[in-house]
DNA sequence: GCGCATTATCGAAGCGCTTCGACAGTTCGA
DNA sequence: TCGAACTGTCGAAGCGCTTCGATAATGCGC
């Protein structure tokens, strides 16, 4: 493998006037460059990662912190995951993977032996225990998700109240009365998830300002339980006009299926809204009016506010993405 | 932070002593040691990635090729990411993910710039354009996956050809002589995806061998296709008493569900074995039997076949793991 | 045509670690 | 009782890079 020297050696230059080259970091004359650019493409050299880390003061390693628990939803995450490799790279920055217990325990490691430049941390729980870590530790890092205590941290998300408003007044102002609002299966509240809980309890308050009648529902991801559900919508809301669905794409498919069997037609006798969804909702039948959850824009900004602390922006962030409103036509207003 | 210059002082030796004692390479006196433990403990002393890089001859990285297709299943993959970041760290390293087209063109960078000890490739497709890249690689490199010409590869991948052999010899020795196959996508076949094609291409022999008619289809995720192809499947197979499942998890979900509104009663009308599944087939209602592909085996084997390599063992193997199958009552004898 | 700023390049120090060879001090068989 | 063979420790070289502080060489105003 070619070093430095190599290639200084090939174009005639001290190992510094390469090092300059490369760096940009000073002015370099023409037809240096050009040899040297010459020598480094013959040579295909290739700066060595453990001497850049140790000599310079970057190591252009991110660690991506992505515990996952048993109720993870795989697809959603893993969408994140893929945009904050890929932002990641924009940066010429490569990601190191740190799961399960390491989301949380590799991090003191990663930091104390300078492997990496920053962290992105994602799926954080209201109370996540690797906040209080995270506070402590002496670099870049960016919460992917919004805690109950964000003093001193940066942090980037769907602005998920506001989502949770958007749903309400769009319904509302079609001139649905009573809405179903069908959440997540219930351990995922009880574990003080994050965004299905704030969704909700702004839902809960939006509900009530515009004076629309709500009932909500934590279905497991199973047919006969979304059925339940539905059917418990239906008793607590006989006017139910509008369902919002904050739920996973297998409860979307399990709803959809179930109404097409019922005759329910979409959206003449029941609207659908699909809220904070991370899949596309144009491939499901009928395809869903959907608020998505952003994963590219938000895992890309996780990225890019971590790179802005390490260019010396300190002062902590938390970034709410406002939602957008796509229209598929599985809402219509009430006759 | 502190170096292995501090631990040296505190523990009153030199730096040289220090190494020696962390590293085990030379005997190092009891009561040194103890002092050399101290200055750790207490300094919170850890070595400096990068140096260590430079210095020695491994980086403790891994790096991890997973691109992801469009019709890549997620729940599926990231199981396997885990289980290899996972196996990683038993071994004391981390993994850098590389996604999309930087599981290609990532790969020669981690290798000349030195980041990585050895490379896991995750998805390997049949003619994989990865292969002919890690050929010249010079590094030890594991795939997940067999690619038709495995020559000077180390491979390793769940035994599908006797999976799709166990699938015919359990179910024929419970007197089925029609079965009924549903595959996957049709596209994942046309893509030369891995081992739908030599699960499928198996169970056709296997079925042959044992005078078993069969009929094969490839339904898309969604219900109205899987019910489609449930409908050519009993047309041609009018005496069909038995179904194998080589497919996603929402297509067991949905032909459960549509067999249960037909009336259906499993095993009693019709015995079903989800072969090659990734995910809890526990979970389903009813349970099915299944041949689990096994991600954490196979996963785990991938890096641990790459520090074999890394140890100096170079002869490239292909492994294949055995299928087990489990029981949880979803087939039943022909009556 | 003189000093002065600017531009292009170089040498050398040093980042924190591993590892080789040296060397006292100890043990032990002959 | 003497050298051979260990044991435990140290100093120094070097991994490949970045970066600081020279040093020529050039251009400029006056």
């Amino acid at each position: 493998m070619a070093t430095i020297n190599d290639v200084a050696r090939a174009a005639g230059v001290s190992i510094s006037t390469v090092s300059y080259a490369l760096s940009g970091k000073r002015a370099i004359g023409a037809a240096t460059r050009d040899r040297i650019d010459a020598a480094v493409a013959q040579l295909g050299y290739r700066p060595n990662a453990g001497a850049r880390m140790l000599a310079g003061s970057r190591t252009n390693l991110l660690a991506l912190s992505a515990p996952l628990h048993a109720d993870t939803y795989a697809p959603a995450h893993m969408t994140f995951v893929l945009a904050i490799a890929e932002a990641a790279r924009e940066f010429d920055y490569d990601t190191v993977l740190l799961v399960q217990d390491e989301a949380v325990n590799g991090l003191r490691r990663m930091v104390s032996s300078k492997l990496v430049d920053g962290i992105v941390l994602l799926d954080v729980d209201r109370d996540d225990n690797r906040v209080p870590l995270v506070r402590e530790l002496d670099i870049p890092v960016t919460l992917v998700g919004i805690p109950a205590d964000t003093a001193g941290l940066t942090c980037v998300d769907l602005d998920f109240e506001a989502a949770a408003r958007l749903s309400v007044e769009r319904l509302a102002a079609l001139g649905h009365r009573q809405i179903g609002l069908i959440g997540h299966p219930l351990d995922l509240y009880a574990r003080g998830s994050n965004f299905p809980i704030r969704f909700r309890d702004a839902f809960v308050e939006a509900a009530a300002d515009k004076g629309v009648a709500l009932h909500f529902v934590m279905p497991e991801q199973e047919p006969a339980s979304v059925r339940a559900a539905v059917e418990e919508l239906r008793q607590s809301l006989p006017e139910m006009t509008a369902v919002v669905l904050n739920a996973n794409e297998p409860v979307h498919t399990m709803l959809l299926e179930l109404l097409r069997s019922d005759g329910v037609s979409i959206p003449n006798d029941l609207s659908i809204l699909s809220a904070c969804s991370s899949f596309p909702t144009d491939m499901l039948d009928p395809p869903l009016d959907v608020i998505p959850l952003p994963a590219l824009i938000t895992g890309r900004r996780g990225v890019e506010l971590t790179m802005h602390q390490l260019d010396g922006f300190s002062e902590p962030v938390v970034e709410l993405v406002p939602p957008s409103y796509i229209t598929r036509g599985s809402t219509s207003s009430v006759a």
